[in-house]
DNA sequence: CGGCAGTTTGATGTTACTCAATTTAAGTGG
DNA sequence: CCACTTAAATTGAGTAACATCAAACTGCCG
Protein backbone atom coordinates (compact mmCIF):
# COMPACT_ATOMS: atom_id res chain seq x y z
CA UNK A 1 0.00 0.00 0.00
CA UNK A 2 1.11 3.48 -0.53
CA UNK A 3 3.04 5.58 1.94
CA UNK A 4 0.23 8.57 2.77
CA UNK A 5 0.99 12.23 1.28
CA UNK A 6 0.38 14.47 4.44
CA UNK A 7 -0.41 17.76 2.48
CA UNK A 8 0.56 20.12 5.25
CA UNK A 9 3.68 19.81 6.74
CA UNK A 10 4.83 22.45 9.36
CA UNK A 11 7.22 21.94 12.28
CA UNK A 12 5.87 19.17 14.03
CA UNK A 13 4.85 20.05 17.55
CA UNK A 14 4.99 16.72 19.02
CA UNK A 15 7.14 13.78 17.93
CA UNK A 16 4.75 11.11 18.45
CA UNK A 17 1.82 12.65 16.76
CA UNK A 18 2.29 13.48 12.59
CA UNK A 19 -0.56 15.39 12.20
CA UNK A 20 -1.25 18.26 14.67
CA UNK A 21 0.28 20.59 12.35
CA UNK A 22 -3.33 21.15 10.98
CA UNK A 23 -6.22 21.29 13.32
CA UNK A 24 -6.67 21.78 16.69
CA UNK A 25 -3.32 20.26 18.43
CA UNK A 26 -1.12 21.92 16.57
CA UNK A 27 -2.77 25.43 17.60
CA UNK A 28 -2.66 24.48 21.63
CA UNK A 29 0.46 23.36 21.90
CA UNK A 30 3.67 25.87 22.15
CA UNK A 31 6.74 25.65 21.61
CA UNK A 32 8.79 26.02 25.17
CA UNK A 33 5.68 23.09 26.82
CA UNK A 34 7.07 20.26 28.22
CA UNK A 35 3.94 18.56 26.32
CA UNK A 36 4.51 15.64 28.91
CA UNK A 37 3.10 16.50 31.73
CA UNK A 38 0.00 17.38 30.42
CA UNK A 39 -0.45 15.58 27.06
CA UNK A 40 -0.58 11.88 26.27
CA UNK A 41 -1.00 9.93 22.89
CA UNK A 42 -2.27 6.07 22.80
CA UNK A 43 -2.24 3.81 20.17
CA UNK A 44 -5.49 1.88 19.64
CA UNK A 45 -6.42 -1.03 17.31
CA UNK A 46 -9.13 -0.87 14.91
CA UNK A 47 -13.31 -1.21 16.25
CA UNK A 48 -12.41 -0.14 19.76
CA UNK A 49 -14.30 2.12 21.93
CA UNK A 50 -12.05 5.53 22.43
CA UNK A 51 -14.83 7.32 24.49
CA UNK A 52 -18.38 6.56 26.14
CA UNK A 53 -21.14 7.98 26.00
CA UNK A 54 -22.00 10.17 29.29
CA UNK A 55 -19.10 9.61 31.25
CA UNK A 56 -17.19 12.07 31.90
CA UNK A 57 -13.35 12.22 30.99
CA UNK A 58 -10.36 14.88 32.09
CA UNK A 59 -9.54 14.74 28.69
CA UNK A 60 -9.82 16.44 25.54
CA UNK A 61 -9.19 14.23 22.33
CA UNK A 62 -7.92 14.85 19.11
CA UNK A 63 -7.48 11.93 16.55
CA UNK A 64 -3.91 11.90 15.11
CA UNK A 65 -3.68 9.03 13.04
CA UNK A 66 -6.04 6.98 11.34
CA UNK A 67 -10.28 6.83 11.09
CA UNK A 68 -12.86 6.91 13.85
CA UNK A 69 -16.41 7.71 14.36
CA UNK A 70 -18.87 9.55 16.58
CA UNK A 71 -22.28 7.75 17.15
CA UNK A 72 -25.16 7.20 19.00
CA UNK A 73 -27.15 3.96 20.31
CA UNK A 74 -30.85 3.89 20.60
CA UNK A 75 -32.32 2.04 22.85
CA UNK A 76 -33.74 -1.10 20.34
CA UNK A 77 -30.04 -1.38 19.36
CA UNK A 78 -29.58 0.43 16.20
CA UNK A 79 -26.70 3.26 16.29
CA UNK A 80 -26.41 6.65 14.45
CA UNK A 81 -23.20 7.53 13.26
CA UNK A 82 -22.94 11.46 13.88
CA UNK A 83 -19.90 11.95 11.72
CA UNK A 84 -16.42 10.26 10.81
CA UNK A 85 -13.22 11.60 12.35
CA UNK A 86 -9.88 12.11 10.29
CA UNK A 87 -6.74 12.84 11.67
CA UNK A 88 -6.40 16.15 13.55
CA UNK A 89 -10.11 16.24 14.01
CA UNK A 90 -11.25 17.24 17.87
CA UNK A 91 -13.92 14.25 18.69
CA UNK A 92 -16.03 17.26 19.48
CA UNK A 93 -15.54 20.50 20.00
CA UNK A 94 -17.72 21.04 22.60
CA UNK A 95 -15.77 18.72 24.70
CA UNK A 96 -13.74 21.68 25.57
CA UNK A 97 -16.42 23.31 27.72
CA UNK A 98 -18.31 19.82 28.79
CA UNK A 99 -16.68 17.42 30.66
CA UNK A 100 -19.75 14.97 29.59
CA UNK A 101 -20.99 14.44 26.43
CA UNK A 102 -23.61 12.25 24.96
CA UNK A 103 -22.27 10.37 22.25
CA UNK A 104 -18.92 7.63 21.72
CA UNK A 105 -16.49 7.03 19.49
CA UNK A 106 -15.01 4.34 18.19
CA UNK A 107 -11.67 3.38 16.22
CA UNK A 108 -12.40 2.88 12.44
CA UNK A 109 -8.87 1.73 11.41
CA UNK A 110 -5.78 1.64 14.09
CA UNK A 111 -5.78 5.04 15.34
CA UNK A 112 -3.30 7.09 17.19
CA UNK A 113 -4.84 9.69 19.57
CA UNK A 114 -4.19 12.62 21.46
CA UNK A 115 -5.96 13.47 25.21
CA UNK A 116 -4.86 16.78 26.45
CA UNK A 117 -6.19 18.02 29.36
CA UNK A 118 -9.54 20.24 29.52
CA UNK A 119 -8.20 22.51 32.42
CA UNK A 120 -5.20 23.56 30.88
CA UNK A 121 -6.64 23.98 27.32
CA UNK A 122 -8.98 26.18 29.03
CA UNK A 123 -6.13 27.90 30.70
CA UNK A 124 -4.54 28.69 27.38
CA UNK A 125 -7.86 29.67 25.61
CA UNK A 126 -8.34 32.82 28.11
CA UNK A 127 -3.87 33.56 27.64
CA UNK A 128 -4.10 33.00 23.90
CA UNK A 129 -6.80 34.45 21.63
CA UNK A 130 -5.16 32.31 18.23
CA UNK A 131 -6.63 29.11 20.19
CA UNK A 132 -10.00 30.78 20.65
CA UNK A 133 -9.95 31.30 16.54
CA UNK A 134 -9.51 27.92 15.99
CA UNK A 135 -11.76 26.08 18.98
CA UNK A 136 -14.57 28.90 17.14
CA UNK A 137 -13.93 27.81 13.23
CA UNK A 138 -14.25 23.73 14.33
CA UNK A 139 -16.96 24.63 16.26
CA UNK A 140 -18.27 26.41 12.98
CA UNK A 141 -17.42 23.98 10.79
CA UNK A 142 -19.17 21.42 13.20
CA UNK A 143 -22.60 23.26 13.26
CA UNK A 144 -22.14 23.29 9.53
CA UNK A 145 -21.80 19.65 8.82
CA UNK A 146 -24.03 18.53 11.54
CA UNK A 147 -26.57 21.08 9.36
CA UNK A 148 -25.63 19.60 6.49
CA UNK A 149 -26.38 16.29 7.63
CA UNK A 150 -30.04 17.21 8.84
CA UNK A 151 -30.90 18.18 5.10
CA UNK A 152 -29.32 15.30 3.62
CA UNK A 153 -30.84 12.89 5.90
CA UNK A 154 -34.07 14.88 5.72
CA UNK A 155 -34.70 15.58 2.48
CA UNK A 156 -32.85 12.90 0.30
CA UNK A 157 -33.25 9.39 -1.24
CA UNK A 158 -31.27 6.62 -0.42
CA UNK A 159 -29.42 7.71 -3.47
CA UNK A 160 -28.39 11.22 -2.41
CA UNK A 161 -27.49 10.49 0.85
CA UNK A 162 -24.54 8.20 -0.38
CA UNK A 163 -23.78 10.35 -2.75
CA UNK A 164 -23.80 13.34 -0.64
CA UNK A 165 -21.59 11.64 2.49
CA UNK A 166 -19.22 10.54 -0.31
CA UNK A 167 -18.32 14.04 -1.45
CA UNK A 168 -18.60 15.34 2.03
CA UNK A 169 -15.82 12.80 2.89
CA UNK A 170 -13.53 13.26 -0.67
CA UNK A 171 -13.64 16.86 0.08
CA UNK A 172 -12.44 16.12 3.90
CA UNK A 173 -9.76 13.85 2.54
CA UNK A 174 -9.07 16.00 0.10
CA UNK A 175 -8.10 18.96 2.17
CA UNK A 176 -5.97 16.67 4.36
CA UNK A 177 -3.77 14.41 1.57
CA UNK A 178 -2.90 14.80 -2.22
CA UNK A 179 -5.02 12.87 -3.89
CA UNK A 180 -4.02 10.95 -7.00
CA UNK A 181 -6.94 10.17 -9.72
CA UNK A 182 -9.35 10.22 -8.38
CA UNK A 183 -9.09 7.51 -5.94
CA UNK A 184 -9.84 8.25 -1.92
CA UNK A 185 -8.66 5.80 0.91
CA UNK A 186 -12.24 4.72 2.58
CA UNK A 187 -11.56 2.29 5.14
CA UNK A 188 -15.91 2.14 5.96
CA UNK A 189 -17.51 -1.05 6.02
CA UNK A 190 -21.09 -0.75 4.42
CA UNK A 191 -22.27 -1.25 7.46
CA UNK A 192 -20.73 1.92 8.65
CA UNK A 193 -22.17 3.70 5.46
CA UNK A 194 -25.78 2.76 6.40
CA UNK A 195 -25.66 3.49 10.49
CA UNK A 196 -24.43 7.27 8.76
CA UNK A 197 -27.43 7.75 6.35
CA UNK A 198 -30.30 5.65 8.11
CA UNK A 199 -30.16 2.73 5.58
CA UNK A 200 -29.74 -0.97 5.50
CA UNK A 201 -26.26 -2.21 4.97
CA UNK A 202 -27.96 -4.25 2.09
CA UNK A 203 -29.75 -1.50 0.63
CA UNK A 204 -26.23 0.51 0.94
CA UNK A 205 -24.85 -2.29 -1.12
CA UNK A 206 -27.87 -1.74 -3.76
CA UNK A 207 -27.02 1.68 -4.63
CA UNK A 208 -23.03 0.68 -4.83
CA UNK A 209 -24.32 -1.37 -7.26
CA UNK A 210 -26.29 0.90 -8.79
CA UNK A 211 -23.01 3.74 -9.10
CA UNK A 212 -20.71 1.08 -10.32
CA UNK A 213 -22.84 0.28 -13.00
CA UNK A 214 -23.80 4.03 -13.90
CA UNK A 215 -20.16 4.37 -14.03
CA UNK A 216 -20.14 7.04 -11.53
CA UNK A 217 -18.18 5.93 -8.56
CA UNK A 218 -16.79 2.09 -7.19
CA UNK A 219 -16.01 1.82 -3.80
CA UNK A 220 -14.38 -1.42 -2.82
CA UNK A 221 -11.23 -2.65 -0.75
CA UNK A 222 -11.55 0.53 1.41
CA UNK A 223 -10.73 2.50 -1.89
CA UNK A 224 -13.57 5.11 -3.98
CA UNK A 225 -12.84 5.64 -7.34
CA UNK A 226 -15.22 8.77 -8.37
CA UNK A 227 -15.35 7.78 -12.24
CA UNK A 228 -18.49 10.64 -12.37
CA UNK A 229 -17.99 13.70 -9.73
CA UNK A 230 -20.34 15.51 -11.90
CA UNK A 231 -23.21 12.87 -11.93
CA UNK A 232 -22.13 12.09 -7.88
CA UNK A 233 -22.72 16.29 -6.90
CA UNK A 234 -26.18 16.39 -9.16
CA UNK A 235 -27.20 13.44 -6.96
CA UNK A 236 -26.14 14.40 -3.19
CA UNK A 237 -25.58 18.76 -3.41
CA UNK A 238 -27.25 20.87 -1.13
CA UNK A 239 -26.74 23.73 -2.46
CA UNK B 1 -56.45 33.40 24.24
CA UNK B 2 -55.06 32.67 27.60
CA UNK B 3 -52.31 34.75 28.58
CA UNK B 4 -49.02 33.46 28.49
CA UNK B 5 -47.40 32.51 31.77
CA UNK B 6 -43.34 33.17 32.18
CA UNK B 7 -41.38 30.89 34.29
CA UNK B 8 -38.32 33.03 34.98
CA UNK B 9 -39.41 36.64 35.80
CA UNK B 10 -36.45 38.01 37.16
CA UNK B 11 -35.25 42.09 36.76
CA UNK B 12 -35.97 42.72 33.12
CA UNK B 13 -32.97 44.06 31.75
CA UNK B 14 -34.53 45.61 28.84
CA UNK B 15 -37.98 47.40 28.41
CA UNK B 16 -38.63 46.15 25.04
CA UNK B 17 -37.90 42.78 25.63
CA UNK B 18 -40.04 40.29 27.98
CA UNK B 19 -38.33 37.34 27.84
CA UNK B 20 -34.46 38.79 28.10
CA UNK B 21 -33.84 37.33 31.58
CA UNK B 22 -33.56 34.05 30.33
CA UNK B 23 -31.29 32.92 27.81
CA UNK B 24 -28.59 34.80 26.05
CA UNK B 25 -30.00 38.11 26.02
CA UNK B 26 -30.42 38.45 29.79
CA UNK B 27 -26.58 37.51 30.20
CA UNK B 28 -24.75 39.85 27.90
CA UNK B 29 -26.68 42.80 28.96
CA UNK B 30 -25.40 44.68 32.29
CA UNK B 31 -27.12 47.03 34.39
CA UNK B 32 -25.04 50.11 33.22
CA UNK B 33 -25.37 49.90 29.63
CA UNK B 34 -27.04 52.65 27.46
CA UNK B 35 -28.05 49.93 25.64
CA UNK B 36 -29.71 51.73 23.11
CA UNK B 37 -26.78 52.45 21.20
CA UNK B 38 -25.73 48.60 20.19
CA UNK B 39 -28.99 46.81 20.78
CA UNK B 40 -32.34 47.59 18.61
CA UNK B 41 -35.62 45.42 18.31
CA UNK B 42 -38.09 44.77 15.52
CA UNK B 43 -41.33 43.24 15.77
CA UNK B 44 -41.70 41.40 12.48
CA UNK B 45 -45.15 39.81 11.51
CA UNK B 46 -45.47 36.12 11.36
CA UNK B 47 -43.89 34.79 7.91
CA UNK B 48 -41.29 37.43 7.33
CA UNK B 49 -37.50 36.04 6.79
CA UNK B 50 -35.66 37.05 9.88
CA UNK B 51 -31.98 36.73 8.23
CA UNK B 52 -30.83 35.24 4.64
CA UNK B 53 -28.02 32.54 3.88
CA UNK B 54 -24.70 33.48 3.04
CA UNK B 55 -25.34 36.92 4.05
CA UNK B 56 -23.09 38.79 5.81
CA UNK B 57 -24.65 40.69 9.44
CA UNK B 58 -22.87 42.85 11.91
CA UNK B 59 -25.82 41.75 14.71
CA UNK B 60 -26.30 38.50 16.91
CA UNK B 61 -29.94 38.02 16.71
CA UNK B 62 -32.14 36.48 19.60
CA UNK B 63 -35.43 35.96 19.94
CA UNK B 64 -37.45 37.76 22.27
CA UNK B 65 -41.09 36.68 21.74
CA UNK B 66 -43.03 34.16 19.25
CA UNK B 67 -41.94 31.39 17.48
CA UNK B 68 -39.35 31.40 14.23
CA UNK B 69 -37.31 28.50 12.87
CA UNK B 70 -33.92 28.08 11.48
CA UNK B 71 -33.93 26.13 7.48
CA UNK B 72 -31.67 25.76 4.21
CA UNK B 73 -33.68 25.70 1.40
CA UNK B 74 -32.22 22.78 -1.37
CA UNK B 75 -31.79 23.61 -4.94
CA UNK B 76 -34.58 21.22 -5.85
CA UNK B 77 -36.71 23.46 -3.78
CA UNK B 78 -37.91 21.78 -0.37
CA UNK B 79 -36.95 22.87 2.64
CA UNK B 80 -35.33 21.05 5.76
CA UNK B 81 -36.24 22.90 8.84
CA UNK B 82 -33.08 22.24 11.42
CA UNK B 83 -34.87 23.84 14.42
CA UNK B 84 -37.42 26.01 15.97
CA UNK B 85 -36.80 29.03 17.47
CA UNK B 86 -38.52 29.60 20.92
CA UNK B 87 -38.19 32.76 23.18
CA UNK B 88 -34.88 33.26 24.83
CA UNK B 89 -33.09 31.32 21.97
CA UNK B 90 -30.03 32.70 19.45
CA UNK B 91 -30.66 32.07 16.05
CA UNK B 92 -27.25 30.05 16.39
CA UNK B 93 -24.86 30.34 18.56
CA UNK B 94 -22.30 30.18 16.09
CA UNK B 95 -23.41 33.24 14.77
CA UNK B 96 -21.75 35.35 17.77
CA UNK B 97 -18.44 34.31 16.43
CA UNK B 98 -19.18 34.12 12.67
CA UNK B 99 -20.45 37.05 10.62
CA UNK B 100 -21.90 34.86 7.75
CA UNK B 101 -24.03 31.73 8.09
CA UNK B 102 -25.48 28.76 6.52
CA UNK B 103 -28.92 28.51 6.94
CA UNK B 104 -31.92 31.32 6.91
CA UNK B 105 -34.47 32.17 9.69
CA UNK B 106 -38.01 32.64 9.17
CA UNK B 107 -40.92 34.20 11.75
CA UNK B 108 -43.27 31.57 12.31
CA UNK B 109 -45.65 33.40 14.45
CA UNK B 110 -45.69 37.50 15.14
CA UNK B 111 -42.28 37.93 16.55
CA UNK B 112 -40.19 40.07 18.37
CA UNK B 113 -36.22 39.77 17.51
CA UNK B 114 -33.74 41.55 19.45
CA UNK B 115 -30.14 42.35 17.34
CA UNK B 116 -27.03 42.64 19.23
CA UNK B 117 -24.06 44.35 17.34
CA UNK B 118 -21.42 41.28 17.51
CA UNK B 119 -18.58 43.84 18.09
CA UNK B 120 -19.67 44.62 21.48
CA UNK B 121 -21.08 41.14 22.36
CA UNK B 122 -17.43 39.78 21.76
CA UNK B 123 -15.97 42.78 23.43
CA UNK B 124 -18.17 41.36 26.36
CA UNK B 125 -16.65 37.65 25.86
CA UNK B 126 -13.37 38.27 26.56
CA UNK B 127 -14.12 40.42 29.59
CA UNK B 128 -16.74 38.90 31.54
CA UNK B 129 -16.39 35.11 31.77
CA UNK B 130 -20.11 34.37 32.84
CA UNK B 131 -20.52 35.37 28.99
CA UNK B 132 -18.78 32.82 27.76
CA UNK B 133 -20.44 30.15 29.86
CA UNK B 134 -23.61 30.93 28.76
CA UNK B 135 -22.44 31.20 24.99
CA UNK B 136 -20.48 28.24 25.68
CA UNK B 137 -23.81 26.25 27.28
CA UNK B 138 -26.16 27.22 24.64
CA UNK B 139 -23.48 25.79 22.59
CA UNK B 140 -22.90 22.42 23.66
CA UNK B 141 -27.76 22.46 23.76
CA UNK B 142 -27.09 23.28 20.16
CA UNK B 143 -24.79 20.47 19.15
CA UNK B 144 -26.40 18.08 21.39
CA UNK B 145 -30.04 18.61 19.80
CA UNK B 146 -28.40 18.41 16.17
CA UNK B 147 -27.16 15.13 16.96
CA UNK B 148 -30.53 14.03 18.47
CA UNK B 149 -32.44 15.30 15.18
CA UNK B 150 -29.64 13.58 13.11
CA UNK B 151 -30.39 10.17 14.83
CA UNK B 152 -33.82 10.67 15.30
CA UNK B 153 -34.09 11.27 10.99
CA UNK B 154 -31.87 8.34 10.43
CA UNK B 155 -32.68 6.18 12.76
CA UNK B 156 -36.40 6.40 13.40
CA UNK B 157 -39.56 5.94 11.70
CA UNK B 158 -42.53 8.61 10.68
CA UNK B 159 -44.56 7.84 14.02
CA UNK B 160 -40.89 7.89 15.60
CA UNK B 161 -39.95 11.01 14.09
CA UNK B 162 -43.06 13.41 15.36
CA UNK B 163 -43.05 12.02 18.52
CA UNK B 164 -39.61 12.64 18.86
CA UNK B 165 -40.21 16.42 17.77
CA UNK B 166 -43.22 16.19 19.76
CA UNK B 167 -41.36 15.43 22.90
CA UNK B 168 -38.45 17.74 22.06
CA UNK B 169 -40.63 20.80 22.08
CA UNK B 170 -43.19 20.35 24.83
CA UNK B 171 -39.75 19.74 26.92
CA UNK B 172 -38.68 23.43 25.40
CA UNK B 173 -42.34 24.78 25.82
CA UNK B 174 -42.35 23.63 29.21
CA UNK B 175 -38.47 24.89 30.36
CA UNK B 176 -40.15 28.30 29.39
CA UNK B 177 -43.71 28.50 30.85
CA UNK B 178 -45.90 26.64 33.14
CA UNK B 179 -48.25 24.31 31.48
CA UNK B 180 -51.67 23.33 32.72
CA UNK B 181 -52.89 19.89 31.85
CA UNK B 182 -50.71 18.82 29.34
CA UNK B 183 -51.75 21.21 26.79
CA UNK B 184 -48.99 23.45 24.94
CA UNK B 185 -48.91 26.30 22.37
CA UNK B 186 -47.81 24.18 19.33
CA UNK B 187 -48.04 27.41 16.39
CA UNK B 188 -46.92 24.93 13.54
CA UNK B 189 -48.93 23.93 10.36
CA UNK B 190 -48.33 20.42 9.63
CA UNK B 191 -45.94 21.61 6.56
CA UNK B 192 -43.25 22.76 9.08
CA UNK B 193 -43.72 19.68 11.13
CA UNK B 194 -43.21 17.56 7.57
CA UNK B 195 -39.90 19.84 6.84
CA UNK B 196 -38.80 19.57 10.03
CA UNK B 197 -39.16 15.47 10.23
CA UNK B 198 -38.82 14.80 6.44
CA UNK B 199 -42.31 13.74 5.81
CA UNK B 200 -44.78 14.77 3.01
CA UNK B 201 -47.34 17.27 4.81
CA UNK B 202 -49.71 14.75 3.73
CA UNK B 203 -47.83 11.93 5.81
CA UNK B 204 -48.02 14.10 8.83
CA UNK B 205 -51.72 14.18 8.40
CA UNK B 206 -51.97 10.21 8.83
CA UNK B 207 -49.41 9.66 11.47
CA UNK B 208 -50.88 12.61 13.59
CA UNK B 209 -54.68 10.91 13.12
CA UNK B 210 -52.96 7.99 13.98
CA UNK B 211 -52.23 9.82 17.33
CA UNK B 212 -55.11 11.27 17.71
CA UNK B 213 -57.60 7.41 17.00
CA UNK B 214 -54.78 5.36 19.63
CA UNK B 215 -55.36 8.50 22.04
CA UNK B 216 -51.93 9.40 22.51
CA UNK B 217 -51.82 13.68 21.29
CA UNK B 218 -53.91 15.51 19.55
CA UNK B 219 -52.28 18.74 17.79
CA UNK B 220 -55.43 20.71 16.28
CA UNK B 221 -55.92 24.93 16.24
CA UNK B 222 -52.74 25.32 17.22
CA UNK B 223 -52.59 23.74 20.52
CA UNK B 224 -51.17 20.19 21.36
CA UNK B 225 -52.73 18.41 23.63
CA UNK B 226 -50.88 15.07 25.23
CA UNK B 227 -53.06 12.16 26.81
CA UNK B 228 -50.38 9.63 26.59
CA UNK B 229 -47.18 10.89 27.45
CA UNK B 230 -45.93 7.54 28.07
CA UNK B 231 -46.44 6.06 24.44
CA UNK B 232 -45.16 9.28 23.19
CA UNK B 233 -42.06 8.53 24.47
CA UNK B 234 -41.92 4.83 23.87
CA UNK B 235 -41.98 6.10 20.17
CA UNK B 236 -39.66 8.96 20.05
CA UNK B 237 -37.43 8.39 22.65
CA UNK B 238 -33.48 8.03 21.57
CA UNK B 239 -31.83 7.44 24.72
C1' DC C 1 -71.17 34.58 -0.99
C1' DG C 2 -66.58 33.21 -3.22
C1' DG C 3 -61.77 32.37 -2.62
C1' DC C 4 -57.94 30.45 -0.35
C1' DA C 5 -54.86 27.87 2.56
C1' DG C 6 -54.72 23.97 5.28
C1' DT C 7 -56.24 19.39 6.34
C1' DT C 8 -58.24 14.96 5.42
C1' DT C 9 -59.06 10.85 2.72
C1' DG C 10 -58.55 7.47 -1.03
C1' DA C 11 -56.09 5.06 -4.72
C1' DT C 12 -51.84 3.92 -6.65
C1' DG C 13 -46.71 3.90 -7.30
C1' DT C 14 -42.03 3.83 -5.53
C1' DT C 15 -38.55 3.35 -2.20
C1' DA C 16 -36.51 0.92 1.08
C1' DC C 17 -36.90 -2.96 4.62
C1' DT C 18 -36.98 -7.86 5.81
C1' DC C 19 -35.86 -12.48 5.30
C1' DA C 20 -33.17 -15.83 3.24
C1' DA C 21 -29.82 -17.83 0.24
C1' DT C 22 -25.48 -17.41 -2.17
C1' DT C 23 -21.03 -15.59 -3.15
C1' DT C 24 -16.68 -13.44 -2.00
C1' DA C 25 -12.68 -12.41 0.82
C1' DA C 26 -9.76 -13.05 4.48
C1' DG C 27 -8.02 -15.45 7.79
C1' DT C 28 -6.48 -19.75 10.68
C1' DG C 29 -4.83 -24.03 11.79
C1' DG C 30 -3.40 -28.46 10.13
C1' DC D 1 -0.92 -25.52 0.26
C1' DC D 2 -5.40 -26.76 1.44
C1' DA D 3 -9.76 -27.53 4.30
C1' DC D 4 -12.36 -24.91 7.50
C1' DT D 5 -14.23 -20.77 9.58
C1' DT D 6 -16.00 -16.29 9.70
C1' DA D 7 -17.29 -11.54 8.32
C1' DA D 8 -18.71 -8.94 4.46
C1' DA D 9 -21.00 -8.26 0.23
C1' DT D 10 -24.32 -9.54 -3.19
C1' DT D 11 -28.74 -11.13 -5.04
C1' DG D 12 -33.70 -12.43 -5.13
C1' DA D 13 -38.49 -12.42 -3.51
C1' DG D 14 -42.03 -10.60 -0.72
C1' DT D 15 -43.64 -6.79 2.23
C1' DA D 16 -44.13 -2.42 4.71
C1' DA D 17 -43.50 2.48 4.79
C1' DC D 18 -43.89 6.49 2.59
C1' DA D 19 -44.62 9.41 -1.70
C1' DT D 20 -47.53 11.02 -5.25
C1' DC D 21 -51.68 12.40 -7.37
C1' DA D 22 -56.23 13.80 -6.97
C1' DA D 23 -60.44 14.85 -4.86
C1' DA D 24 -63.18 16.37 -1.09
C1' DC D 25 -63.69 18.95 3.06
C1' DT D 26 -62.68 22.56 6.65
C1' DG D 27 -62.25 27.07 8.58
C1' DC D 28 -61.28 31.72 7.72
C1' DC D 29 -61.41 36.15 5.66
C1' DG D 30 -62.70 39.69 2.49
Amino acid sequence: MAKQETKMSGPSLCAACPNNGIGFCGAVLEEEDTRAEWQHHRIVPAGKQLLNADQASPDVHVLCSGWGFRFVQLPDGSRQILNFLLPGDLFSASSVLEERVHFSVKALTAVQVSGMRRDRIRARLSANPAVVAVLAKSWAVEAENSDNMIAALGQCSGEGRIAWLLLHLMRRIAARTVVHGQRYPLPLRQRHIADAVGLTPVHVSRVLSVFRDRGIADLSNGVLEVFGSGELERLGSLH
